[in-house]
DNA sequence: TAGTGGTCTAGACCACATT
DNA sequence: ATGTGGTCTAGACCACTAT
């Protein structure tokens, strides 16, 4: 019955049923149907709901889980990620201690100014060259100890106000989920190797020439859209950036 | 009756049946039961042999395929994977020009030498202090131009004799599996700036203190016995190291 | 006890590639 | 025509969490 009514819904493209179902779901996630938080239906009910087994919703439902979009928690049901949820804290964070110690650093907001995006801005955005833009320079530090400078450039028209009259918390993509309803599910980074030149060199306490790691993100909304840009230059004699692959 | 069977073989820790799948079929591919490019047994001929369904057959499967180590081929069969099936020529090398073309460097060996390990050589390769061992230096070019200065050390035992009479490919992976049946699947890296010394300083073509990007590399295999420790020193200047997350 | 997710089965039909 | 993986169903039972 159910198979039937998957078929005459078909387009002649024949996409599977539960891919239909993965993207009904996400498009209620984007559009925070279920906000984050929340709990979702049971499976049986959303099985129920769109006609199509609970086997089906399952694999479709998997699909988030392993993207990280929903949580499932046995006996209580499957609810929609807070950031906690995804060890996002550490998701988007990989400086570990040469010691092996993995910890948060402090954020300390140097400086947030009003701009218009260039060129550059414009592009790593997706807007428009000259739209309204924040520009914030943060440094961070691991046990009081400056380690990174990080400079970010986020769209007024996504992010309006940020850091205009308070700075914001160390744990931005927290602050965007829950200020902004704007969540951060993916980013692309560059690694190049750079050098102190004398605008960070009093902030780090590094000698101007002295090597650092240069990360530049994107990173994006579940709807894709960019969110920020940032750029960290980053000391690293005493952290190293650590990638586990495979 | 399969559930029967399963039931009876299960230790109070009840560990699921895909999961012990799983192990079974991995157990093969680690001993080359299943040998590379060879194609797996049916998922209904794995089920009947194992005494339970093929959806639990596919379920394990699923798992193995999601780690690169087996490809499905709709209408052939099941295979394990060789190199080339993991995209494998990319996944471990990220570096990618900065107008977005991503090319696979050469390799010129500069110089293989045996020893005998030192203390953090054991320690990465998780062998005993003064095993033999094998170092080569190697210098990795994009388009003729020097780009990378990559040091790697093997033990003796798992790679025997490696470029000891001839310089080996490019593709060491591929290599490692071809010659020796070792299959690299994992790799831990941690990234650092550091500064270009005399010795690299002519083999790259770059002035001393320049900035590079140092990439510290452990490969492993199926076991999860480290396979060869390396340390690229790249030139950043023409490309980025690349990550997607998310 | 009731409701949730977690596992597993048996069987159906489809799409695909080879013979 | 045959055999493979790909999708989907309906229903069973288990493990967990709450009340």
């Amino acid at each position: 019955m159910a198979r039937q009514a998957a078929r005459r819904s078909r387009s002649p493209r024949d996409v599977p049923l539960y891919e239909m179902v993965d993207s009904i779901v996400r498009k209620r996630l984007v559009e925070n149907v279920y906000p984050p938080g929340a709990m979702l239906p049971s499976e049986m009910q959303l099985a129920k709901e769109l006609g199509v087994s609970q086997g089906t919703v399952r694999r479709a439902l998997d699909g988030l889980v392993a993207e990280g979009l929903v949580v499932r928690r046995q006996g209580l049901g499957t609810f929609v990620s807070e950031m906690e949820d995804r060890r996002s804290l550490f998701l988007f964070f990989n400086m570990v201690a040469h010691d092996g110690r993995q910890e948060m650093p402090a954020a300390r907001l140097i400086e947030a100014v009003d701009g218009q995006a260039t060129d550059i801005e414009a592009r790593k955005l997706a807007i428009t060259v000259g739209s309204p833009v924040r520009r914030l320079t943060r440094l961070r530090l691991f046990r009081e100890r400056p380690t990174i400078v990080e400079r970010l450039v986020v769209s007024e028209a996504v992010l309006p106000g940020l850091a205009r009259h308070a700075p914001p918390p160390d744990h931005l993509f927290r602050y965007y989920e829950t200020e902004y309803r704007v969540t951060v599910v993916e980013a692309d980074e560059s690694l190049r190797a750079a050098s102190v030149t004398e605008e960070e060199a009093d902030l780090l306490d590094m000698p101007v020439g002295a090597p650092l790691l240069e990360i530049d993100r994107v990173a994006y909304a579940m709807n894709r859209r960019p969110v920020e840009w940032r750029v960290s230059l980053c000391d690293t004699s005493g952290h190293d950036y650590r990638i586990d692959r495979g």
